[in-house]
DNA sequence: CTGAAAGCGCTTACAG
DNA sequence: CTGAAAGCGCTTACAG
């Protein structure tokens, strides 16, 4: 009988079911070489006792641990915990836990710290959010030091198997598409900050989709922000200064489109009467401001559960997808210029 | 040598630096009992190597890992994330991790679903945000299984040792004290969801403020709401729709007040001209929505790190603490009432 | 289909 | 102040 006050091992159920802990070890890892019978009698014991393997033992013996980190360096709350959720739906039921890592990418010494943190933690892989999934400094690390990463990007910054994409440069155009159906033709845009893949993308499927209607942008009409709230309602209010003042705002995402509200409020333009704005990212901020924000949403969940699943069961069918379609959320933003 | 191609384990720093393993682990744990000669030899083979002890096998020695679990269900997505900065503020330069785990209270196989969890992960010890940290059989599962835990909350839910909270109560009395002081007489309430004890304490403060003001508080401006955003929009609809019409409104969360901003821009009511709200967080939509809110901000990052402390460094001075002070954030949501 | 032996990389009594 | 032996709870070749 194993001691009551202990938790069992392997061993205990080795001894109540009368067969060697060998043959356990092969009952937890599910072998297929195992008669019926025993891994029956094994199951039952195991139930019965509630025992749990040791994953430290385990991680021991197999020179890997039932890890999963996730390094982010992301400003956007609710895409982290989204893409949190989506890691959890993945790794949910099985022995997988996940570790969270923010970093901050201006530190000269971010690259030696997550170093220090792989060889410390010895992960069985990582998921890297934007924007610090960029940097490709950092993959390279990872897989010098044999750690397993998806990324996560706007972009294909890495082959199929090493990330989950969306498809910002399209999906800005389609925000673009939109604004020009009804009747927009002076539309300005709020980029990204320099170095952003994403402002990247976004700005690229801007200036292309413009260029597709045969649509001037002046230098005017673009502005560029740092991603944040107060970055947007600076750009914004340069933008409605502007000697010709567009109809309409594309800002790169929703934190600076909030931001370019207020500006027309201070500039007393109605939006979406005098002003359409559209945004990019569908946070909970997009439909919580006055007028509700027409914005880019994307699959930020299902992106994460992917990201995982490519780390740990690579033959899964959700793990071979690496595109990801965003979609245009239309709520009270935007509406037709004045005539 | 060590074979160049593996990771350095203990044996190899021991070899090279001519001393028993046992006396390496000495230097790793920093005992006493060492002589600072051989400590220094050690520790410059430990660096020439680049040796890092194998948190697994640690692990399995010494029967508890370096894993400390965040179990949360918390609707604020920014809350999470700024605990989890105070979490990683405590464990930087630690071996330890941070695991989360989103749990959901709903399900009715929560608490097995959560002994599973800490049966096979073994933690070390847990952070429970709110509000399942204010399930008490939560906290006696923890304990049966000899798992620590320290609880955030609004109010005293457990001894010191076990808990980190804000004075939920003693705030919302201040947020009622600054409208009474600019002339507000007629104040509504918009309550959380039962079963939240902040909610509770939220709502316990609001009265007893009103009562120490020798206000009124009539039953048509006390609405229920469930701390989402279009409950909040709901609840100051039905107050605005009120014979005798409030001056000014109390939610008890910041969603729930950019909600009622919305039905009061709905009802052609200029906030705070012609109402005054005052929410509670100080979430990043307190600062964004127009006008910018007034609100109640408690340090959450701090406590993250304080209920970290507690865990992994009890000693710690920070770790003693239990009890954080909210602050009222003032911005443009409030004014004095119409003449 | 099953088992005895050795090992994963560390720490814990126990000596000295 | 330092070390040899045994053990933490698993798995991996290797036999049979």
């Amino acid at each position: 009988m194993p001691k009551s006050n202990k938790t069992p091992t392997i061993n205990d159920v080795a001894r109540l079911s009368g067969v060697s802990k060998k043959t356990v070890s092969r009952v937890i890892n599910r072998s297929a070489l195992l008669s019926e019978d025993t891994r029956t009698k094994v199951e039952a014991v195991i139930a019965q006792l509630g025992y749990v393997p040791n994953p430290q033992a385990r991680a021991l013996a197999l020179r890997h641990n039932f890890l999963l980190g996730l390094l982010h360096d992301n400003p956007n709350a609710q895409t982290v915990l989204n893409f949190q959720e989506g890691v959890l739906d993945a790794i949910r039921e099985t022995e997988f836990a996940l570790v969270v890592r923010p970093v901050d990418r201006h530190s000269p010494t971010m690259l030696d710290d997550i170093r220090r943190f792989l060889e410390q933690q010895r992960l069985y892989g990582v998921l890297i959010l934007p924007p610090i999934s960029e940097n490709d400094a950092l993959a390279q690390l990872c897989l010098e030091m044999g750690c397993g990463y998806v990324r996560m990007g706007s972009a294909m910054l890495d082959d199929e198997d090493h990330i989950v994409a969306s498809n910002d440069r399209e999906m800005v155009s389609q925000a673009v598409d939109h604004l020009v159906e009804l009747g927009h033709r002076k539309i300005a845009l709020i980029e990204g900050p320099e170095g952003f893949r994403s402002a990247f993308e976004r700005r690229e499927g801007f200036m292309a989709a413009m260029q597709a209607h045969g649509l001037a942008v002046l230098p005017e009409w673009r502005v560029q922000g740092t991603y944040r709230f107060e970055s947007g309602m600076a750009a914004a209010t340069r933008l409605l200064e502007a000697a010709d003042r567009p109809t309409a705002i594309f800002a790169s995402n929703d934190e600076m489109a909030a931001g370019a509200f207020h500006a027309a409020r201070l500039s007393d333009l109605k939006v979406p009467d005098d002003l359409s704005i559209i945004g990019f990212d569908d946070s909970p901020i997009a439909a919580h401001i006055w007028p509700p924000m027409t914005t880019v949403g994307w699959p930020v969940r299902e992106m994460g559960r992917a990201a995982a699943l490519k780390l740990i069961a690579p033959d899964d069918p959700a793990a071979q997808a690496f595109r990801f379609p965003a979609k245009l959320v239309k709520r009270l933003s935007v509406a037709p210029p004045r005539a």
